[in-house]
DNA sequence: ACCATATATAGATAATTATCTATATATGGT
DNA sequence: ACCATATATAGATAATTATCTATATATGGT
């Protein structure tokens, strides 16, 4: 046999047979009849082509060929032995990385659930990508990430989504508008004043434009900004009315109204997509696992929607 | 497959494999043919228990695992290298140890070859054993050392002897001594001399006597001493004559006289005696190897009797 | 001198490996 | 759009390994 024919298991069972100062005792150790140790030793030695042992006087004892392998078997395995447990960490969950793509509005609440795990598993490499609908759904169709929100999901044969958040949309207005001290506001009195919308892509803009296209509407004044942040300081300084994520406004808004227009809020999910025909890695799916742990302590009760664990046993299923 | 039962062949064509960054190129670096790698891949991907390479457009890329892995394969391999050769070294007697069991009176001439051999070869761990013929006789049947000198070595069947340098036995005198101013001494003046002699285990003694039994004689007056030293100088300070090897003079040797007896020098010759039914260390060859090359070097030309590689040869043929 | 214990050897077998040839399937460049 | 190149898969086979049970052979201690 060739050096490179030995295997691990073979310099473990030489490590034990040394350590131990006998083949029975090591046979006994590692699950094995006397015999089949004393092979592998044998075998062992003709492959390094040098005695191991002598054996003089009863007691046997190491050549120095036989010292300088045991070292060697030392480094090889404990070495080997490091590997394996990056492995462990690594499928556990404790290690390794993913990424995870956000539509825009998310980056307003999923910080408070990436935060406490990315402090509770700091060996986790994770990248957060943050773009509009339109971009993530590109990134989504490119495969780029390895989970993805999105408040309405693509619906496709290798996708499995499940919902983690309500994302109620609303009605905003200057705090010092007329309709803002209103009991209620009719949809017809919103499409009088000017809206202001995000860009095409934006997945609110579409959610509210199918929603006011069920009500056989369409608003007449829209002025195009770019992002929830300009719209919400927009809103406030008198520019016009706006629909947003309740999550866009902070607990506390002065200067913004929340108009109880008919119909409003106009609900939705945030979910937790993956696709089925991508692996998904140990850390993503330890994220997700976490997620479905402690979204409770990390979010809003009143948002709450945690549905994780049925897209988890999805995806083990799917995985199976 | 288990972990385990990883061999170092498989760590070394991932390495190729990784290095080249190709199947094909690290197949035909190896001598296989590129399914052959594909498939130790395959296998080992498989026992790792994670992906290795990930094909993102055209070229492959490793995994993060598959980085791990190729350092700790490397950091595997490496060791497993040194250990490679440490063999070599000691397979080419460059390294090693062996230990050479003397006959007293050999101590004066082998330092001569000892030295420069252990200069040539500083990693080979050299024992040197000295005793009377007696003594070495008993270490070479308890098997205690790997070479042995006598001048007539045991005749048994798993012996190999060679001679390697004349042993001349002198008859000395003081020399003021009357019979050192004589053209030719007979024997039978010397049997009246009071004779200095060593042990009846020394070698010098034995083959005195054996000789002075064929003559058909006897010494009268006989005084026993320890050492080849202790008698150079009994003899030089008028204590008596004695036989001793023609080595145990310096080659100057004010106060002591060589005579001219009959029939003497008695002709001897050193032996290098290895046992065939013992493993014979590399670093042992290679000290014999050395021997026959540089005796002629090492030794006065007078003496030599250079036949080491006979006993070489015959080794070869033992061991084969 | 014998007995208990440890080790080695013989003989057997199921499983695995290492390797090949032939062929199918990407994939990148003109 | 096609062709050259690279990779993967299928199918085959000789060799090797890992392991066992049964048994022979040391060896050290009373």
């Amino acid at each position: 046999m060739n050096l490179r024919h030995l295997t691990f298991r073979l310099l473990e069972v030489y490590v034990t047979v040394v350590r131990t100062g006998s083949v029975t005792a090591a046979a006994r150790q590692l699950h094995l009849t006397q015999p089949t140790v004393s092979q592998q030793l044998k075998r062992l030695a003709e492959t390094v082509g040098e005695p191991l042992f002598v054996a003089h006087s009863g007691a046997t004892d190491l050549t120095d060929t036989g010292r300088e392998l045991y070292r060697a078997a030392l480094d090889v395995t404990g070495r080997f032995a490091d590997f394996q447990d990056y492995l462990t960490e690594l499928q556990g969950g404790q290690r390794g990385r993913f990424s995870i793509a956000l539509v825009n509005t998310a980056q307003y609440v999923l910080p408070r659930l990436l935060g406490p795990y990315s402090q509770a598993f700091p060996d986790v490499d994770m990248t957060v990508e943050i773009g509009n609908r339109q971009e993530v759904l590109e990134r989504f169709e490119r495969q780029l990430d390895d989970i993805y929100v999105f408040s309405h999901p693509p619906s496709l044969e290798q996708v499995h989504a499940a919902r983690f958040l309500r994302n109620p949309l609303v009605m905003i207005a200057p705090a010092q508008h007329p309709l803002a001290q209103q009991k209620e506001v009719r949809l017809a009195e919103i499409l009088q004043e000017r809206l202001l919308l995000r860009e095409p892509g934006s997945a609110t803009r579409m959610l509210f434009e199918s929603w006011l296209q069920g009500q056989g509407a369409q608003w007449s004044h829209g002025l195009q900004m770019a992002s929830n942040g300009a719209i919400r300081v927009g809103v406030a300084s008198g520019m016009g009315l706006a629909v947003v994520s309740r999550h866009v406004l902070p607990d506390r808004h002065p200067g913004i109204a929340i108009l109880p227009v008919q119909g409003f809020p106009i609900e939705s999910h945030w979910h937790f997509i993956i696709r089925r025909d991508r692996r998904l890695p140990h850390a993503a799916r330890g994220f997700l696992e976490y997620a479905a742990g402690s979204l409770e302590q990390c979010l809003p009760a009143e948002y709450l929607c945690n549905e994780v664990s049925e897209l988890f046993s999805q995806t083990m299923a799917g995985t199976a």
